[in-house]
RNA sequence: GCCUCUGUAGCUCAGUCGGUAGAGCAGGGGACUGAAAAUCCCCGUGUCGAUGGUUCGAUUCCGUCCGGAGGCA
């Protein structure tokens, strides 16, 4: 253990105070932040992605936020590759590597150290994909997949067009059925000495409340310039059109909802996607529950982190 | 005051030619390996407004009452 690298990581559902949190943790543990989050990492989208401001960081570093452009793809292979780049960088300086976000996939890979092997994105087997899904339904597909991995054919349902083509993509990319890979990726032993934090409120109306609360704040902010910024590139902002903040207000910009109806729909969206926020962290092992409400939350995690297991659960 | 429509799940509404009811949304639970703030799966008992009557049986038909909407005065 002791050879291992030790981090902290700050999870849980959006609206719950991670930021700040993170900030006083850093101050705190002479530690540098690293961004888990698959939307901060893109460059203009800042109020809608609840971004730290310059003034909230307090001068603590922070990494992979705010450094691609919104036209750029980012898989959660880049991610890993690039976060443990931070982590390598950060311990060396002797700081402390804190990652902070809500995005469940990238750090339950990183933590896992899941090894994602190369691959090439490949636009036009995507894209033959797609045609065939749109011209002959998902049947065939879905027929191809389970003559090909059975076995996660079986865990899929056909309605998951996404995985479905994603899972004959990695096949016809690199011959490696998705079964496999999933089996191959997750070393025996964890990479890192990681310590890690869900932040949330055991009352669900009281996190409910609050993300209703920052809706409004938010658009008080000027989330309808950035929502207008992403739908006029909607094409090329791939990403970013489909995020929790933006998506919602379309809608509005084509003049088929009214302004408040849009704002009832993202609050209605952001409780939705804490759900499921909840539920991916509630899979997750080793992981230390932290009340948000609590006085004593800050002192709780960095209890955690230097080994008392004070609210563990 | 009279006439018409209406009252069914938290919300919007379907439906039962009389045999105690079902969709969407909300809500709850779950999955998650290169788009993940994405994508997908599972979960519906509720005095069918109240009260009398007809009936073997009423949420359904009839009467009365109480809400709501509209029209005529």
């Amino acid at each position: 253990m002791a050879d291992k690298v030790k981090i902290l990581v700050l999870t849980g559902p959006t609206a719950t105070g991670k930021t700040s949190m993170s900030i006083r943790l850093a101050q705190k543990l002479g530690g540098e932040i690293i961004c888990a989050d698959s939307m901060q990492i893109y460059k203009y989208l800042s109020v809608g992605t609840a971004k730290a401001t310059p003034e909230e960081m307090q001068g603590i570093p922070h990494h992979l936020m705010d450094f691609l452009e919104p036209t750029e793809r980012f898989s959660v292979a880049d991610y890993v590759e690039a976060a443990n780049e931070c982590i390598r960088d950060i311990s060396a300086r002797g700081r402390v590597p804190i990652l902070v976000g809500g995005t469940g996939l990238y750090i339950d890979s990183l933590v896992k150290g899941i090894r994602f092997e190369r691959e090439q994105y490949d636009p036009h087997l995507r894209e033959r994909l797609e045609r065939e899904l749109r011209e002959r339904g998902i049947e065939p597909l879905f027929a191809r997949l389970k003559a090909i991995d059975p076995e996660y054919a079986e865990k899929l349902h056909p309605n998951n067009h996404v995985r479905v083509l994603r899972a004959l993509e990695l096949y016809e990319q690199t011959g490696r059925t998705m079964t496999q890979q999933r089996a191959d990726s997750v070393p025996p032993e964890r990479p890192y000495d990681d310590t890690v934090v869900v932040l949330s409120y055991p009352d669900r109306a009281q996190l409910y409340s609050r993300i209703d609360r920052r809706v409004d704040a938010m658009t008080e902010n000027g989330l309808l310039d950035e929502a207008r910024l992403v739908f006029d590139h909607r094409d090329s902002y791939r990403t970013a059109a489909q995020a929790i903040g933006y998506k919602e207000f379309f809608p509005f910009f084509e003049g088929t909802a009214e302004l408040s109806a849009c704002v009832e729909k993202l609050k209605q969206a952001s409780r939705n996607y804490a759900k499921r926020q909840l539920t991916w962290f509630s899979g997750m092992e080793n992981v230390c529950w932290v009340d948000a409400a609590s006085p004593a939350a800050e002192q709780v995690i960095s209890d955690c982190f230097n080994g008392k297991e004070t609210a563990a659960s």
